[in-house]
DNA sequence: ATTACTATAGTGCGAGTAA
DNA sequence: TTTACTCGCACTATAGTAA
């Protein structure tokens, strides 16, 4: 969505719109976003095209119903925002299952990682992580949570090999109504342009849940747990 | 402030920027943003012009801190969501005292609607608006503060005459320390692009506090005591 | 690797105006 | 009064590239 398309929508929201309709002429709605009227009418057009908002005409002006979708949208705006300020305290996330390359799975098994995840987690991780695909808009909410606290896994070094740090968020896992406790992300960076998070646990939950490729979890991470 | 600015902005803030210094490249930067990499360089730069950003160069990209300045404006959005949704129950504003065309007086001493104040604010106001120019980027703030609930005062006829409902805001002001109680908002429209509010009190304002035009005032309207 | 300049391509803005 | 079209121009983004 084009950066003036959601101010236009933040504008008509401002007016009330997720609560009721909102009577507003073009140029009224100019005046507010600082373009002029011709502009105004334009970004309504494209707001109604893409599903975003529903117009009709009335007397001296429009009146505007802002749909689902717009409302949605507004809501992961400020869902990010309460991330920025710290007020959002639990991140929930969709994420599909897929096969990683295996990696993940060798470096935590090092018992220099290991040690650490006993210690800081209270528990053992099963020697193999478990990939989730986020959705394409949630990673902005992935990455504000990496970039808040998180539990620090120190770096070591071992035959000369260099094993660098990491940070471990607790989360809970959903999928068909079923919750596992105990989870963690992993993520080697704090912040970094990535669409799958790597997921420890005590137990094998590819086994453990009879679960393959393609199934979808609800991850649920408290910020405040770390 | 251009939208794409601010979106940059809050990308930034999102890596943890309101915390901490953020290491980001302008090419991971673009990724995030969904232009190029001149583009994404270009922002930095300009955000960085406008004060809201400092940086400095690294090894493998920059070191960005957001300002006061780009902080603020972050929260001036995060409050608006806020306000969207219902979250924010306190708007606190500030306005510069001005002489207004005395119209709000001759209006507000009607009997029709004197005897709504007294019985739904359970005062009578001063026959005279005490009126408050709002600093401009307090407007959303303010029309998104109509749009939520108020107290309806009904409109009547009189002598052939129509005079129109409006909704009053329970508010209170706050001039050098002192906190007058007892003060409301009084708007003729739900929404109306108007940067002066007219303000009813018990009391003659000016006289009872000894202020003059350009006298500033902080006004705290509670929205949960509507 | 970076950042960020210049030059060009492309998009979006608003003036004018019709309906 | 409205909304919203066409059209020209200006601004903005990106490609190419230097440092």
């Amino acid at each position: 969505m084009r950066p003036i398309l959601l101010k236009t929508l933040k504008i008509l929201a401002l007016q009330g719109g997720t609560r009721h309709s909102v009577h507003i002429s073009s140029t009224e709605l100019a005046m507010k976003l600082k373009i002029s009227q011709q502009s105004a009418s334009r970004h309504i057009i494209d707001l109604e095209k893409k599903d975003y908002i529903q117009k009709k005409y009335a007397q001296g002006g429009q009146i505007v119903n802002i749909n689902e979708k717009g409302i949605a949208i507004l809501r992961k705006e400020f869902t990010e925002y309460g991330l920025i300020f710290g007020t959002e305290k639990n991140v929930k996330m969709v994420g599909t299952l897929e096969t990683g390359l295996g990696e993940g799975g060798y470096y935590i098994s090092k018992e220099g990682y290991m040690e650490q995840f006993n210690k800081k987690l209270k528990w053992e991780p099963y020697k193999g992580t478990f990939n989730l695909r986020l959705d394409d808009n949630e990673v902005p909410k992935i990455e504000a949570m990496k970039a808040a606290e998180g539990i620090l896994i120190e770096g070591f070094e071992e035959e000369g090999r260099t094993f660098g740090k990491a940070w471990v968020f607790k989360c809970t896992l959903e999928n068909k109504g079923k919750i596992i406790e105990n989870c963690a992300i992993i993520s080697p960076k704090r912040t970094h342009y990535k669409k799958v998070v790597e997921i420890i646990s005590p137990v094998f939950l590819r086994k453990e849940l009879n679960v393959n490729d393609g199934a979808e979890f609800k991850i649920s991470i408290d910020l405040g747990d770390s």
